[in-house]
DNA sequence: TGACTATTTGGCTATTTTGCCAAATAGATT
DNA sequence: AATCTATTTGGCAAAATAGCCAAATAGTCA
């Protein structure tokens, strides 16, 4: 695998990455159904408001959800839903998942 | 965010966890093509055998690539394709992070 | 059986990630 | 200006991840 290969796939990783937490999953489905800021977020999952606002910034790092300040606050909405589609995929895998175990279990 | 809800969130990041590795990313798409067997992907990531097969271990435990042992060699197969449709979704983000820029310098 | 090959696993270190607290920053209000 | 609120950031410790070497395992073939 050569030099920009490798820079292609460490790219799309790191964009991966930013959604490979339960929290920031979390996050983008309610940044799906409407804006929300940061003490919102915060109150949702049960964790620090910091720690939220760490979660908000991967995101935004990567591009996938925008920020916008109004007064104190800042807004966070979804900038890509199509990330939303992968959710059905994952349902895939777990089925899948499911299925070998199925067979698995039929076999012995 | 009750227990229940949390599971099922942490059971779909494991899911994007699994993918998040640039490695990784690369054998999927390696995989999608043809099954392949661990030393022929780990000569193509330039990594150690061993490094190459916790990698495939990770994908497959949960569900995305399928192993079968024929004589001494073990071959991976891509299990659910549908991982393959995130990609375009990613070019999306780099598009989308790639016109912020433009318009950010364009303000300017 | 014994040697050989392919893969996995144990053990280790280095690096990254996570989450909290405390402090800093930015904007609004009096 | 002083204060109050919302958010971000520095710093830290705990946990998870990555990668390699060496050793163990499983299968093949003489």
């Amino acid at each position: 695998m050569n030099c920009v290969i490798r820079a292609r796939y460490e790219v799309r990783a790191r964009i991966m990455k930013a959604l490979a937490h339960p929290t920031r999953l979390f996050i983008v489905d309610q940044l799906a159904e409407r804006e929300r800021c940061v003490q919102e977020l915060a109150e949702m999952v049960e964790a620090d408001v910091s720690t939220v606002s760490r979660h908000l910034s991967q995101l935004r790092s990567v591009g996938i959800i925008a920020d916008e300040k109004r007064g104190t606050q800042v807004f966070y909405s979804l900038r890509v839903p199509c990330v939303l589609g992968w959710q059905s995929c994952v349902e895939g895998v777990l089925e899948a998942e499911a299925e070998r175990h199925t067979i698995a279990l039929g076999r012995v």
